[in-house]
RNA sequence: GGAGAGGUGGCAGAGCGGCCGAUUGCACCGGUCUUGAAAACCGGAGAUGGGGCAACUCAUCCCAGGGUUCGAAUCCCUGCCUCUCCGCCA
């Protein structure tokens, strides 16, 4: 959420800025829904006011007088609670169009609308030439027992799965490798609820509610199915006030991701690519309220990723996504795409966003620091280490031989206990 | 799951219908004293929103949301959370 007055006093550059993001928001009805809510708060505050005046002088007065000024009381009252119901009113409006649009943009990120407009900024290797035709990850799984897709739909349904025999091993490793990377890092490991509560959610920018909603909910609670473990971590300082002094905080967490993927039918549903459930160490990080200072972390969290990746020797890109794919909270975002010689094209393997103090306001995390009166609000990134199932397609299409082995990466091997699979 | 107790400022802890945005202690910041420090003493200090160029000023905030009342931290209802005891359990 970016702030109210922000966008008052900004309205051309937030235009600007959703239209560059293909978002459609009524700012001139913002505009007026501010100032009817200013001229509101005034007038309730001046009522308020003549209200607590005459109670204080009910105990002091007369018997005579005491009945009139009650009668004013009563009536005063009223007043105050009709032009709080009005501003209640007002400012819910208020914020359903506020809530809709997307943070600023850092200026270098690429304008466009399309995915394919976003910025290859680096490659790293190259995607290897075969000189055999390369299966696919459901071909390699069901050469080797990997994963069992019917199970999981008899059991819970496409889009679950059963990993399997060395597929569970190089689960456990892809976790290994990039917990030991990220915490040499300085990244604190967490092992995250599964769960959380919607307040939660919406604090960090998803909606868990409405038709198109990714996120399960839990019946006769108001608790979520996590799509990602940046919804916990962020949520660790919900409403807390922290020492700038204590800043940047570097958190990695451990959770299970669910996704209802609504609306996704029929885009790479093959396999494990795109699944209602995946294990997935991710990386998230509070800094002081300063784009230096998160760009700076930024740059070290995509860098974590291309080690990552790096590490386990899979070819991949950098993207620098363009403003119509950045999603709400982003002021920036980067993608790793790892080569999939199954897929012969690029898939998506981790995500870094900067939400600058986006996620922050509405998850009321702040900081106070000596030379500033008053708090702001923190700088939130977050991004992938490890998704475990788009990692394993990676690992899988990109280790296999003529022979129809697999060849684990080295770093895997102490985890998995084998260096080649078949 | 059953039975109790409770949630007040950074922490501890009073207040239990008007004089309470809140006594007090600790921690914190400034000052006096001191060669320096400690101790002692004096003073300051919360958050959010509105108005004002500003000094400042007004409103809201005692877990959250409702209710009673002229008036609520204080009374009532609901929810959330914490603690203690019992039961169950990986």
């Amino acid at each position: 959420m970016l702030d109210l007055q922000y966008i008052y006093d900004n309205i051309d550059a937030v235009a600007a800025n959703c239209t560059n993001r293909g978002v459609t928001v009524d700012l001139d009805q913002l505009r007026k829904l501010r100032d009817q809510r200013n001229a509101l708060i005034a007038e309730t505050d001046a009522a308020r006011h003549a209200s607590k005046d005459v109670s204080s002088q009910i105990p002091k007065a007369d018997a005579a007088t005491k009945p009139a000024l009650v009668e004013q009381g009563r009536q005063l009252r009223e007043t105050v609670s009709t032009l709080e119901e009005r501003q209640k009113e007002i400012e819910a409006a208020l914020r359903e169009i506020q809530s809709a649009i997307p943070n600023m943009t850092h200026p270098d990120a690429p304008v466009g609308r399309l995915e394919s407009e976003s910025k290859t900024v680096r490659t790293w290797g190259e995607p290897r030439q075969f000189d055999f035709p390369p299966l696919d990850h459901v071909a390699l799984c069901e050469k080797h027992q990997l994963f069992d897709l019917e199970a999981g739909a008899r059991v819970a349904g496409h889009g679950f799965y059963f990993l399997k025999n060395e597929a569970v091993l190089l689960e456990l490793a892809l976790i290994q490798y990039a917990v030991q990377i990220v915490r040499k890092h300085g990244f604190t490991l967490h092992s995250t609820p599964d769960l959380a509560r919607m307040d939660v959610l919406e604090g960090t920018g998803y909606q868990p509610r409405g038709n198109e909603t990714q996120i399960y909910s839990i019946a006769n609670s108001d608790l979520c199915l996590v799509a990602t473990a940046e919804i916990t971590l962020g949520g660790t300082l919900k409403d807390q006030i922290v020492n700038i002094s204590d800043l940047p905080m570097r958190l990695a967490g451990i959770s299970h991701c669910f996704r209802t993927e609504a609306g996704a039918h029929g885009k790479a549903t093959r396999g494990i690519y795109r699944v209602h459930q995946f294990t997935k160490v991710e990386l998230f990080a509070f800094t002081a309220p300063d784009v230096a200072l998160s760009d700076a972390v930024h740059q070290e969290i995509v860098a974590i990723e291309e080690e990552i990746f790096q590490g386990l020797g899979i070819p991949y890109r950098v993207l620098d996504i363009c403003t119509g794919d950045l999603g709400g909270p982003a002021y920036r975002k980067y993608d790793l795409e790892a080569w999939m010689p199954g897929r012969n094209e690029w898939g998506e393997v981790t995500s870094a966003s900067n939400c600058t103090d986006f996620q922050a306001r509405r998850l009321g995390t702040r900081c106070k620091s000596p030379d500033k009166k008053g708090t702001q609000f923190v700088h939130t990134l977050n991004g992938t280490a490890v998704a475990v199932t788009r990692a394993l397609i990676a690992v899988l299409e990109n280790g296999q031989q003529a022979d129809g082995s697999i060849v684990i990466p080295e770093p895997l091997r102490p985890w998995v206990g084998q260096a080649r699979i078949g």
